[in-house]
Order: structure tokens, then sequence, then C-alpha cells
DNA sequence: TCTTGTTAGTTACAAAAGCAACTAACATCC
DNA sequence: GGATGTTAGTTGCTTTTGTAACTAACAAGA
């Protein structure tokens, strides 16, 4: 048998990637979308402002790789829900600080916590030293 | 510290997979992409053709686990790039059996051969066992 | 044969993402 | 101070995806 009969897709791994990544979203995603009306790319930037204070669009585009004209719709729409304020930074007038408001930090709270029971039962499911040796790879993975 | 404190988003493994997954598709894609014009969908059914033969658009949808709406454009756009033939199937007229034309396989032993490549130099930078304990996790997670 | 239900594939419309051009604010250099 | 370049963020337009409705072919039971 030559190359191409033996090269398997499943041994390809972007494709194992990409399936697991959208299986795992299609798992994750009913907690942002039918609860909050959120898309994911909202759901990630929520995260960082609860997670790590107040932020700008420009920092959360950097620490999320999240393209700016994303981040830019997502704090629109999260804007539009009441979620969060702007306010033009004193000391650079482009620039916006962004913080979360009650109802975002509420948000923030429930969808944390069903992200650390999805964690959970990954660790069920994949045992916990399998768990962190799969999410060091997929940082190596991103060098 | 609370809980919402302790949660880093750097654990929370669909963002890593996600992540993991646009770069390694950032890597790969250029290939099927500047070459052939190519999405990553129509990719993947050239190369299910390629790989396992002759197939109908919803055996490569069970295969892939693709809607098959994508599968069905980019079924569209293989056969207006001359890459595959459609025939009706004689004991179902609603199936039809799509096959590789010579451009087609042109172009699914090239890419195979830089994926191929691509899994190699996945190889190096994890090692051989790492990379195997890789798509193992990832598999497991599918189910 | 005549319903009733299911399946393969396509199409139409709406939602979302990608990309380039844009504005306004800053920074630097002369 | 004025020209030049850069940066934060937004907007407009195009491409791609998601969803639901649709057609045509099949299947099975009365």
């Amino acid at each position: 048998m030559d190359d191409s009969d033996s090269f398997e897709l499943s041994t390809f791994t972007p494709f194992l990637l990409n399936q697991a990544a959208e299986a795992q979203s299609d798992v994750f995603s009913p907690n942002y979308r039918d609860r909050y009306g959120m898309l994911r790319t909202e759901w990630r930037v929520l995260f960082h402002l609860g997670r790590y204070g107040n932020l700008s669009a420009k920092e959360i585009s950097d620490r999320a790789s999240i393209h700016k004209t994303k981040v830019s719709r997502a704090v629109r729409a999260l804007e539009e829900k009441r979620f969060l304020a702007r306010a033009t930074s004193p000391e650079d007038r482009r620039s916006e600080r962004l913080s979360l408001r009650p109802p975002g930090e509420e948000a923030f709270r429930v969808l944390t916590g069903a992200a650390q029971d999805y964690e959970a039962a990954l660790v069920r499911k994949l045992g916990r030293r399998d768990t962190q040796k799969l999410k060091d790879l997929l940082l190596k993975l991103q060098d």
C-alpha cells in the first residue's frame, strides 16, 4: 500500500482537533446561548472581564487572540445586554475601559460555575492525569 | 480566593481546544487555500473521496460529521473545479456516487503529502509518544 | 393504489465571520 | 507647530455558515 492509502484521516491532527473542538463547543455553548443569548466570542469577552478585571478591547483582543472586529462586536452586544459599561480612558482617549455591570457579573458567576462543572465532567471522563496532559499538549501546540 | 478567581481561562478545555484548532488550521490551510482555492470543508470532502473511494454525500456527511448542507456546497465547489464527477446511483436515484477526476486525484496526492509533512513536523515538536497520546485523547473526547 | 412517513440532496434566507477602509487620538521627528 | 506614522476602535462589504423549508425518490402498510 502506498503512502496516500496508509494515511488515515483519523491520524490527521488538524482534523481531530477541529472535530474535538466543535464537539466540546456543542456541549458547552447551550450554557451561554440558551440562557443569555450570547455568542462564543461574547462569552469569551465576558470571561476575560470577569476573571481579569477591567480591560480595554485591545487588551482582550491580545490576551484572547480574538480579532479586534470580533471583540468590537461582542462588546457592543454585551453592552446592549447591559452586561458591561464603557468609560473613555483618561490617559488615552482612544481607548475604553470596559467593566462588568451587576447583570454581567451574575452571568459570569453562573457561566463560570457551568464551566467548572464541565471541567469536572471531563476529569471524570479522562482522569486527572490525562486531562492535565491534554491541556499541556494543547498549550504546547500553540507556539 | 473564591472559585471564580481560581478558575483560569487557560484551564478551560473548550477554549484551549478552540485556540489549538485555529492555530493548527492557520498553519495547514494555506496548502489547500492558496494552491487550489479550496475551503476547509472542500479539503475534507476531497480527502474522504481520495482516501475511501467513491462515496455519496450522505456517507461523507456521516463519516466526517459535516452537515449535509456544507457537504452539498463543497461538492458543488469541487465539481466546478473539475475535481470530482457525480453519477446518479442506479439503486437509489436520490443518491449520487461521487468520484474524483484526475485533477482531483492529483490535488489529493499533493495535499496528502503536505498533511504527512505536517504530521512529521508535529512529531518532531511533541515527540512520537506525546503526539500519539494527544490523538488518543482527542478521539476519546468525542464520545 | 393510496396514504403516510422517511431520506438524499438543494435552495433561500438570516446570522456570523473575515477583511479592508475608515475616524479619531496619540507619538515622534523636524 | 506641522508633517508623518501608528494605534484603538468602528463600519461597510463580501464570504461563509446555520437553519429551515423544500423537491424528488423511496418504503411500507392499509
